[in-house]
RNA sequence: UGGGGGCUCGUCCAAUGGUAGGACAGUAGACUCUGGAUCUAUUGAUAGGGGUUCGAAUCCUCUGCCCCCAGCCA
């Protein structure tokens, strides 16, 4: 029926797989997903993940997982278990058991015995400092190591004894025989092994020399019989000696290509950066909901599938971008729409009291679960005399068009009846305490038999019969769009919203909440949506704010306010 | 004064020599027991100059601007 089936729009690298596939390159499609397990996977990994799973995916191909782990000293088990948990969350499975780079360090090992063999690789003795100098600059040309033109038979030798163990970290290198000329520094014989007695949280001490990136990955591909390699721009300078080791070890030809990753404003995706925004307290912890990572944002109550419908939306190009963090506010919204649960919960609650209600009745009213989804049925709120409602919702001196409560007018309770606003209580500070109602028993519902209008529909909670909660707020962690912009001397720590937290301990909830279960999402009714913390218990329970509800309310207010 | 990439509405992505289109955001309106949702309409872009062509975002050329690379990190 539905002709537009939404044609998921195209992008360079599926048309390179098509065109791949068309002209026999490949036969079918292999991808691979390679985490360094050095810390949590976040939203920019997310893009990475739905490009690699979701490309073989459109082809009826499989993906890889494999962990990047060459570097000992980084890496670590915990992550590992955490990477694949968040994976299979965001949606996706890879073809048989993770993989990992180090699976591979005998053959890798071999293929440098080979490349030895072959006059292509070298030992070479100078210092890390030594190198650096030999290597140029970006404009000068670098010079030949003086240990380059070893024998063959010397370089077997000590490449073999490096391996034993005979020398100290960073005594030697094993080298690629490239080109100190080349522009590309990365072919200015790069190194290939370095000695690093350290523990690998998967070989142990079985290996006291690791191979580098540029030695393992594209091999490792290689190996697989990954087809299509994708990867971060920043790799597109290290393609040519992908395929230099390839080609020269005459092995199984991978396609690397490379895309731009995801950078969203007011937020920050650099590894290093989450790290120490964890190590130095400025939240609570890599799952903290104000966190970009994948767990950050679970508990926060972004959904998996406006996640991937984010991630859909952003597409993919070779055009580095700041993707408007809006657009992710969107993707959620939506998702969570038309699967969220409509719940009444007073925030900043002030109690009301309807003086013509009597004492101690209460009444069930019926309340419609979810208007986007007949399926969820309906429930039965408590009702009474003294209620809570929001303290925003009343004003003394309402603005123009504010169709709330204030002295002398009409709103209606949603589900619940309409109300005439008689009079108000302040305390010594000036603030509202207390709010006196009349009700209307004919508009039992929320109805009015008589058509009258009523504007404003407010939610509200039985006093009695209301739950406690804390409700956690969040705003962006930074208040620049760029906080990987930094000036001179400065920190992206300088950029850091102070007011990215906000707990409300004294909030109110109807009863329906008390078994809610965590990460359950809701949306409370005018409020937004939220999902249960991890932090709640029967009795304390505790709601994060995923995102607020759209708000043209506070759009026109704003404008008063700008406008004068 | 090296090498590699990139420049299309405010933002992100399409248009693969043939009407510059979509999404988000914005604006205006309709509807509404959530100032939500939904619906309708609407503003708004090819970095600049030259060239090829009946026709250029697309091809050529010059210029400009932006990003990445000098780890024994990945």
């Amino acid at each position: 029926m539905t002709e537009e089936t939404a044609s998921t729009p195209t992008n360079f690298i599926l048309d390179a797989v098509a065109e791949d596939l068309r002209t026999a390159r490949f036969k079918h499609v292999r991808t691979r997903f390679p985490p360094e397990p050095n810390g949590y996977l976040h939203i920019g990994h997310a893009k990475a993940i739905c490009i690699d799973f979701g490309i073989a995916q459109a082809y009826g191909g499989d993906t890889n997982l494999r962990f990047d782990d060459t570097n000992p000293v980084k890496e670590d088990t915990e992550y590992v278990d955490a990477i694949q948990e968040d994976i299979r969350w965001l949606g996706f499975d890879w073809a048989g058991e993770p993989l990992y780079a180090s699976d591979y360090f005998e053959q890798l090992y071999q293929y440098a015995l080979q490349l030895i063999r072959a006059g292509k690789a070298y030992v070479c003795d100078l210092s890390p400092d030594e190198v650096r100098q030999y290597r140029g600059t970006l404009t000068e040309p670098g010079r030949n190591s003086p240990f380059r033109d070893r024998s063959i038979e010397e370089n077997l030798d000590l490449f073999q004894r490096m391996r034993a163990g005979e020398f100290p970290d960073g005594a030697r290198t094993l080298r690629a025989k490239i080109d100190m000329a080349s522009g590309n520094l990365n072919l200015r014989d790069p190194v290939m092994y370095r000695i690093l007695h350290a523990e690998h949280h998967r070989t142990g001490n079985a290996w006291c020399i690791y191979p580098m990136y540029d030695f393992a990955h594209g091999q490792s591909d290689s190996i697989e019989g990954i087809t299509h390699s994708l990867c971060d721009l920043a790799y597109e300078d290290h393609r040519p000696l992908y395929d230099w080791f390839i080609e020269n070890l005459g092995i199984f030809h991978t396609r690397q290509m490379e895309f731009a990753r995801l950078n969203v404003n007011y937020t920050i995706l650099s590894k290093r950066f989450l790290r120490q925004l964890v190590d130095q307290g400025y939240v609570l912890g890599w799952d903290d909901p104000r966190m970009p990572t994948l767990r950050g944002m679970r508990r926060r109550g972004y959904t998996p599938a406006a996640i991937r419908a984010f991630i859909d939306q952003v597409g993919v190009s070779k055009k580095e971008s700041l993707v408007d963090i809006g657009l992710l506010e969107h993707a959620v919204r939506e998702d969570l729409n038309q699967r969220a649960p409509r719940v009444m919960a007073v925030l900043e609650p002030v109690k009301l009291v309807l003086i013509n209600y009597p004492e101690g009745q209460v009444e069930y009213l019926e309340a419609v679960n979810n208007p986007e989804d007949e399926s969820a049925g309906t429930r039965q709120v408590p009702f009474s005399r003294e209620l809570y409602i929001e303290a925003e919702d009343f004003r003394e001196q309402p603005p123009p068009k504010y169709f709330r409560l204030a002295p002398g007018s009409e709103v209606r309770l949603r589900w619940g009846y309409i109300i005439k606003c008689v009079d108000f209580v302040k305390d010594a500070d000036g603030r509202v305490t207390e709010i006196h109602a009349t009700y209307d028993p004919a508009t039992r519902g929320g109805y009015a038999p008589d058509g009258r209008k009523v504007k404003g529909t407010i939610h509200w909670v039985s006093a009695r019969h209301a739950l406690a909660a804390e409700v956690r707020l969040y705003d962006r962690l930074f208040r620049v769009e760029n906080p990987n912009r930094i000036e001179e001397g400065g920190s992206f720590m300088d950029h850091l919203n102070p007011q990215s937290l906000t707990v409300l301990a004294n909030c109110m909830v109807e009863p329906s909440l008390a078994d809610a279960a965590h990460e359950a999402h809701y949306q409370f009714e005018r409020k937004g949506f939220f999902s249960v913390d991890s932090d709640s218990k029967p009795g304390a329970l505790v709601f994060n704010r995923t995102v607020t509800l759209r708000d043209t309310w506070a759009k026109i207010e704003d404008k008063h306010k700008q406008g004068g």
